[in-house]
DNA sequence: CAAATACATGAACATACGCTCAGGTATTTG
DNA sequence: CAAATACCTGAGCGTATGTTCATGTATTTG
C-alpha cells in the first residue's frame, strides 16, 4: 500500500489523515498562540492605508498632528486617533514644543520594513 | 483663501502651524492612496494568528490541509478559508496528490519577512 | 453504485476596526 | 481671566473579518 506516501519526511498523514493524533513525536512545532497573536497585533498596526502614509511621511522627517492631517487630507482627530495606535505599537515617539506634538518613527527598523514591503511589492 | 486648505474639519493650522514648520505642507509626498492601499492589504494577510501559525508550520515543510487542522486543532474548514487568503496573497501554493491538498509557501521572500519580525519582537 | 475521505465554499453571526462627532485638556495670547 | 490653538479621547455607526455550520465537489474504496 504505497499509494498515498509520497509526502516528505515521516511524518503524519502516511496512511490516512484521521488516524493520526497530535501527541505524535517528531512533528512541527506551531508558533504558540500568545506569540502569534503578538505578531498578528504587529502585523495588523501596519495594516491600514492611513498608518502607512503616515509612516511614509515621517520617514523623511517629523511632523505635527496638524501637519500630518492636512498632508493627508484628513481631520486632526482621525490622525491623533492612528497615532494613538502607532505610539501603542511603539513605532512612533514624540516630543512637546508648547501646544505642538512632534512624532517621530521609533528606530529604523520600521523604515528598513516599510521599505522592504514597499520593493516587494513592486515586482 | 489659502492655497493649501483642503482640509476637511476647517479648523485645522493654515498660518501658525505651518509657519513654525519651514518644509511642512506639500514638500514631502505621502503614499499614494492606491499604493498604501495595497500595501495594506499585504499586512493584513500577515496581521491573523492563525494565518501566521500556518505560515510557521510551512516554513519547515509542505502539508496537507488535514494535517494543518489537527496541528493547530482547528476544524478542517476554518483552516481551509485561512488558506485561501494566503493563496490570494500568492503566499502560498499547492499539488495535488489524490484527495489531498499540500501547501507550501509560495517563495522565501515570505519566510524572511516572517523571521524578521519574529526576531524583530523578541526585544 | 454507494459510502467514506479530503477539501472547498456560501451564509450567518459575533467581534474588531476606522472614521466622525462632540467634548475635554493643556498651552499660548490678548 | 477669556478666547484661540493644538491635540487627545469616548461613544456611536457602518464596514470588514474569522469562525461555525451546512452543503457541495472530487477522489478513493467496498
Amino acid at each position: 500500500m504505497s499509494a498515498v506516501d509520497s509526502s516528505p519526511s515521516g511524518k503524519i498523514c502516511e496512511t490516512t489523515c484521521s488516524d493520526h493524533h497530535p501527541s505524535a513525536a517528531g512533528k512541527v512545532d506551531p508558533l504558540v498562540m500568545g506569540k502569534a497573536q503578538k505578531m498578528g497585533e504587529f502585523f495588523n498596526v501596519l495594516s491600514d492605508p492611513t498608518r502607512l502614509r503616515l509612516i511614509s511621511l515621517l520617514a523623511e522627517e517629523e511632523f505635527c498632528v496638524c501637519d500630518l492631517a492636512i498632508q493627508l487630507e484628513m481631520t486632526d482627530s482621525a490622525i491623533s486617533h492612528q497615532l494613538r495606535a502607532l505610539r501603542a505599537a511603539r513605532l512612533v515617539s514624540y516630543r512637546k514644543l508648547g501646544r505642538q506634538v512632534f512624532y517621530r518613527l521609533h528606530d529604523q527598523h520600521v523604515v528598513d520594513l516599510y521599505r522592504t514591503v514597499h520593493e516587494h511589492l513592486e515586482e
